[in-house]
DNA sequence: ATAGGGTTAG
């Protein structure tokens, strides 16, 4: 009487298991297990049914799926179970084997089946069969279910079906914030920011209240089209049902202002978070390098790790992209083996990342590197790889990677087509650009966009063909951009073709009056075609406008420092003696057959006056140091923020036959490698 | 049930 009286019942027992499945705690569970089936309760369907969620939820799947094999089939809860397990490991084969086994059993799927296994379709990308279960879920009734049709909109919307996902939400007669939030966060999935939003506002002008996910979503969507003000409106509407304290919507206020370049104000909602998780780390630190403040981001990574906090591949990946931007090598490469130590190279997308940094740091040995050794690559994967080719001027190299892409059945798509039409344009492939052009939409159903057309534009004019980039721009579809004309009027100063590039100037200055390049290209076309008047004319409309140039700059890393350097200064602290090796190699470069290129200080329209054996270009001086600090067996790697001109560029190339050295300039344009006396652009830049 | 971070170009 005594046992019978201290005896659980079932209910009481399931539920403690429930709380140990939650909790994590197996040890628990396992006690319980024991007493269950000393108590003689185990085929007891709710008890079998937790004890199988309990082993399952603690990751115990080995366990589990022997106690499924043995346990009674006519529990649909154990079904159920099993394919939240096989769904967690992205089991697709074996979730299906179990969802089609239990029909032949006999059991009829329910609310909780059908999630279950879409869950599975979603995250490993069935979207076919995900449409066959589709089809069963109308047959059997269940597409009013907001469970089943949560998911399927989720499912939908993540993999870019955006209408099917909007029509499932439409048919819900129910009012459901999950759903809703499942179709706004695909928007936002797919940059579709400003659609994101206006389902939101729909949303609550519904009278559906958002949950702490919603705004979440919400304020990302702000955050991603740096949306400032409508993102701290959503924000004060969250505060006012009571999420003010909420971690998610804590981590996209951090990404909004890190996003919009607001520095303090990141910091600050980053601080309020209390518990931050590595996302409220990683919010600061992407958004720091999305809005180009690189060197907070990598100081944040730095933070990070001195707080002995595991960083994750997404950090790795912003970190790595971080230290690109700015061609940091020093830090990029301090973090890679970082990567390699937490064993993290293997993700496609630090690797991804990893190139990117490589090429943009000049040593493309190293980017192609990376790319050859991943054991499985993507679209980012090859594209990062063909336009660091195209970057560098390896045009034919990045031909061949395109066609290998092709050949592997990798799908081009918009950023493979930029990178390949510069790669033809950087070595003057005409007719294969205008061929793979062509085949953008004609073979991969791609519509070219403005940059496209701007690539186009670039591959006729530079190889000299003005008039018939003149002609191709006039009939082209799209509206001419203000990079258009301005690539055709670069093209024209090289070809000296006054009549083409006047009309370009024309429509560049409408456009864009304020940009200093446009004065500076015109007058210096002006200048090479003989046309003094008309550049002093320029010149004075650029004074007129208030319009200034961009100072000329270069840097260089030595020694853990950069150093930087303007048009002919002497700021540096051994400036005499750089002045001084600069001389002697001007000495030994024209005793070899260097002679300064009297248009070289055309670009420098303000100071032409100044005698020009005093004024040199801040390439020239950053590798002078460079020649004067460096061991003579490292690379020197040079950039600078304007393109290289061609006396500097002519004065590098014996340079680097003189000094026997590889030096590696990255301009505003492009990568030169000289290397014994030639350049890798082969002088058509 | 629904999210919140990364990679490619111009």
């Amino acid at each position: 009487m005594k046992r019978e009286y201290l005896k659980p019942d079932c209910v009481t027992v399931a539920s403690l298991l429930s709380a140990c499945a939650s909790n994590g705690a197996l040890c628990k569970g396992e006690q319980l297990h024991s007493y269950v089936i000393k108590a003689g309760i185990s085929s007891d369907m709710i008890v079998e049914g937790a004890l199988l969620d309990l082993y399952v939820n603690c990751s115990d799947i080995k366990t589990a799926h022997e106690m499924f094999l043995t346990a009674q089939t006519e529990n649909v809860v154990l079904w159920n179970v099993m394919l939240v397990a096989f769904g967690k490991l992205d089991n697709l084969s074996e979730s299906f084997r179990i969802f089609r086994q239990m029909q032949i059993e006999g059991l009829i799927p329910n609310q909780f089946t059908y999630p279950s296994i879409l869950r599975t379709c979603t995250s490993v990308g069935a979207l076919d069969l995900g449409e066959q279960i589709h089809t069963q879920v109308i047959k059997t009734g269940f597409q009013f279910n907001v469970y089943v049709c949560s998911v399927l909109i989720d499912m939908y919307a993540k993999h870019g079906k955006l209408d099917t996902a909007h029509v499932i939400l439409r048919t819900l007669t129910e009012d459901d914030v999950v759903s809703w939030t499942a179709l706004i966060s695909g928007y936002a999935q797919h940059n579709l920011f400003a659609e994101a939003l206006k389902h939101f506002k729909e949303m609550l002008n519904r009278g559906i209240q958002s949950d702490n996910i919603g705004f979440s979503s919400a304020i990302s969507a702000c955050a991603g089209i740096q949306a400032l003000n409508q993102g701290r409106q959503i924000h004060a509407q969250s505060y006012v049902s009571g999420y003010s304290e909420d971690l998610s919507i804590g981590n996209a206020l951090v990404s909004l202002y890190a996003r919009c370049g607001r520095i303090k104000e990141a910091y600050l909602e980053f601080e309020k978070i209390d518990a931050k998780d590595s996302i409220s780390w990683n919010g600061l630190i992407s958004g720091f390098a999305q809005s180009g403040y690189c060197e907070d981001a990598l100081k944040v990574f730095a933070q990070m790790n001195r707080a002995k906090l595991e960083a994750s591949f997404f950090t790795f990946g912003s970190a790595v992209s971080a230290a690109a931007n700015i061609a940091n090598i020093k830090q990029g490469k301090q973090i890679h083996a970082m990567i390699i130590k937490r064993g993290f190279d293997s993700d496609i997308e630090v690797s991804n990342a990893l190139i990117t940094f490589y090429a943009k740091c000049g040593s493309i040995e190293d980017a192609r590197k990376e790319f050859c050794e991943m054991p499985e690559k993507n679209d980012v994967s090859w594209n990062a790889m063909i336009t660091g080719y195209s970057q560098h001027g390896y045009g034919n190299e990045a031909v061949n990677l395109f066609e290998k892409m092709k050949q592997v059945g990798e799908m081009p798509n918009h950023v493979t087509f930029v990178g390949v039409l510069s790669a033809c344009s950087h070595v003057g492939l005409v007719t294969k650009g205008l061929g793979y052009f062509e085949s953008m939409s004609k073979e991969h159903g791609l519509v070219p966009k403005p940059a496209h057309y701007a690539c186009v534009v670039d591959l006729i004019s530079r190889a000299g063909f003005l008039s018939r980039a003149r002609k191709f721009i006039e009939e082209m579809p799209i509206e001419p951009d203000a990079t258009i004309w301005r690539t055709l009027l670069s093209a024209c100063t090289v070809h000296k073709n006054v009549e083409v590039g006047e009309f370009a100037a024309h429509h560049l200055l409408e456009l864009e009056p304020e940009d200093s390049a446009t004065y500076v290209l015109l007058s210096n076309m002006y200048a090479v075609s003989g046309k003094w008047d008309c550049r002093d004319q320029t010149r004075q409309m650029m004074r007129n406008r208030g319009v200034k140039k961009e100072p000329g700059r270069s840097w260089i890393e030595v020694k853990n420092s950069v150093h930087a350097f303007y048009v002919g200064d002497r700021l540096h602290p051994l400036a005499d003696k750089i002045y001084e090796f600069l001389a002697e190699l001007n000495k030994k470069a024209a005793e070899i057959g260097y002679v300064q290129d009297r248009y070289s200080l055309l670009n420098d329209v303000e100071q032409e006056q100044k005698d020009p054996t005093v004024y040199i270009h801040s390439e020239k001086l950053a590798i002078t140091f460079g020649l004067l600090s460096l061991s003579d067996t490292v690379p020197i790697h040079v950039m600078k923020n304007l393109r290289v001109c061609k006396d500097c560029h002519s004065w590098i190339k014996f340079v680097s036959k003189i000094s026997n050295r590889a030096i590696i300039v990255r301009d505003a344009y492009r990568f030169h490698h000289f290397e014994g006396g030639i350049c890798s652009c082969k002088d058509y830049w």
